[in-house]
DNA sequence: GTGTATCGCTGCC
DNA sequence: ATCAGACCAATTCGG
DNA sequence: CCGAATTGGTCTGATGGCAGCGATACAC
């Protein structure tokens, strides 16, 4: 028996998490979670509550190191690895089966693992860089693995892979949050420190003030609900609106601050690189301000569509080329903070309205925002904005204050399907975690001329049992392998929807689908019936994508 | 040794 | 991004 | 009026296409 070990042990946020995913309700999840947060050191308890709800930050660990690492430490070949990860679907649960067999060698010496100490090796995971650096992950995987336990080392390969599937993620996180440190207004506290670690370390550190947005701390963004059209959307409100275009782009928050100016992206990374011409419009802005909006694809008085913007998003460096081939505009619509003071509970009428006094001008404009008194308007300005140009509508209740993620729909968007598709499965693939053993993705194709294109993939759509009565339907009608799943004869009729057609070189067909989706399974028809490129490329032009 | 293609991972929608 | 499923609190229904 | 059934709000999990970056594998 080891000494006891100062601080908390990894085993025991194991225990917790075992007992989170074993029970089916959420509140009983919170009560769990709740009382193992409340019992952790104050250094432990941010990177614990990280790790709980899966919001740790980039590892640079995939299916590939895992593979790796596993084969160093485990005495088996890559088709028992494989075999066992196709029937559980979850690498965690595949390293705990290994770990039933037992390891090649063991540690001189075994050390109790901490939820620092481990912070510690991830941090190191996420570091590592330069030449040779996959040896050098591959061994503090290795070293980390030795030390584990069975149930330690499942975790420590869910947390890495940012699969924990114990039904319990973020939200759940800040209610067990709010409950172990008795503060009601966690989820505020979240929207303006943006992390779950950052709320939890001022939880625990007694500060009970209500904190304010800060420079350089990105807010939690507030999103809209989705609904399927003008009429649903307005009873959903009851009461008049406002209305904005959804622009086709990437939603950006700026800060700028006497010391500077620095761009956030939806995921809160920093990007403030990747648009040199936002930041330097924004330096002649004369206030300190924090600023939501959306940029666009902007180029000779048009909105270009967002596969082009695409081209110039990640980039580290954005050269002058870029710039000139893809110019921007930002559009804000929203104001978080202005000189000192926190507009988040403000009205978004009241928001607006100061936004609008703020002069910005060139590339850098206001959104344009409009009264939605009713359904007819709301449906007269859906069509307004569809036609020219823009993804759809986003309304807005004019009384609301800035909410993180969907919470109570206050923002709402309507965006139009396009016409859907008939396509043939031809290829289906097996699923991971609960899809596990089942056949979940299929890849469908179009006629061109007497051959089968393929055109997209699709897992979404099907309920759970139309996806069991699939994987026995198409196992029937197998006519081949691939490396994870299986060639059918074509046969099953999908209707496809999706958002719009793309050119690409991923697919056969030399098109590829934006965000599609399952809307039926057409048992009424035969793979002829199926739709053909002709169909494709004139959905393709009528987009003028 | 240099140049290029591919893989693995991540982050936009 | 998308969608389905599960859970929970609040509201409505049936007697 | 009480308990049961329904509804609406939220959260979770499984995965689509495109593209960059960094490391490594491969061609010469």
């Amino acid at each position: 028996m080891t000494s006891p070990t100062k601080g908390a042990r990894f085993s025991d946020l194991c225990r917790t998490l075992e007992a989170v995913a074993s029970v089916r309700g959420r509140n009983e999840k919170v009560r769990l979670l709740s009382e193992y947060l409340a019992g952790l050191p104050r250094d432990a308890l941010p990177i614990a509550c990280r790790f709980m709800a899966g919001t740790g930050g980039k590892t640079n660990v995939g299916w590939a190191a895992v593979n790796d690492a596993v084969r160093e430490v485990f005495d088996t070949g890559p088709g028992a690895i494989r075999e066992l990860y196709l029937s559980h679907g979850d690498l965690g649960v595949l390293v705990q089966e290994l770990m039933k067999g037992g390891k090649k060698s063991v540690p001189l010496q075994r050390e109790e693992l901490t939820v620092p100490g481990l912070q510690a090796a991830f941090d190191e995971l996420a570091k590592a860089g330069g030449r040779g650096s996959v040896e050098r992950r591959k061994k503090v995987l290795v070293g980390l693995l030795l030390q584990c336990s069975g149930v330690e080392a499942k975790y420590l390969i869910k947390i890495l892979s940012g699969e924990l599937r114990t039904g319990a993620t973020e939200g759940t996180v800040l209610e067990a949050l709010g409950k172990a440190f008795a503060v009601g207004r966690v989820r505020d506290w979240y929207l303006i420190l943006g992390d779950v670690g950052a709320l939890a370390d001022r939880l625990a550190s007694g500060d009970v003030s209500e904190p304010s947005p800060r420079a350089f701390t990105p807010v939690a963004f507030m999103l809209p609900l989705p609904l399927p059209d003008a009429r649903s959307a307005m009873a959903h409100f009851g009461k008049p609106v406002f209305g904005e275009h959804k622009y086709d782009g990437v939603r950006l928050q700026a800060h700028r601050f006497q010391e500077g100016v620095k761009l956030y992206s939806r995921r809160m990374e920093d990007v403030t690189a990747s648009f040199p011409e936002v930041s330097s419009a924004l330096s002649s802005l004369r206030v300190s301000a924090i600023l939501d909006g959306e940029v666009v694809g902007f180029d000779a008085g048009r909105h270009i569509p967002f596969v082009k913007l695409q081209q110039r998003l990640h980039r580290r460096d954005v050269g002058k080329r870029m710039m000139e081939e893809v110019p921007l505009r930002y559009y804000v619509f929203d104001l978080l903070y202005l000189e000192g003071r926190s507009m988040l509970r403000s009205p978004l009428a009241e928001r607006r309205r100061a936004l609008e006094g703020l002069d910005l001008g060139g590339d850098l404009r206001p959104a344009d925002r409009f009264h939605v008194e009713d359904e007819a308007q709301a449906e007269e300005r859906f069509r307004r904005s569809r036609k020219e140009g823009y993804e759809g509508l986003v309304l807005k209740d004019p009384g609301s204050g800035y909410t993180p993620g969907r919470r109570g729909g206050l923002w709402v968007k309507l965006k139009e399907e396009m016409d859907t598709l008939d396509a043939v499965i031809v290829l289906a693939e097996w699923g991971n975690g609960k899809r596990a053993g089942l056949l979940s993705d299929y890849t469908f194709a179009i006629w061109d001329g007497g051959d089968l294109k393929p055109i997209g993939k699709a897992y979404s759509g099907l309920t759970d049992a139309e996806i069991g009565e699939m994987t026995l339907a198409l196992q029937k009608i197998k006519v081949g392998d691939v490396w994870n799943g299986i060639v059918v004869k074509p046969a099953v009729v999908l209707e496809v929807a999706f958002d719009s057609v793309q050119r690409s070189a991923r697919h056969s067909s030399g098109f590829a689908l934006r965000f599609p989706r399952i809307k039926a399974v057409r048992r009424d028809k035969r793979p002829e019936d199926a739709d053909t490129i002709e169909k494709v490329r004139s959905l393709y032009e009528s987009t003028g994508a």
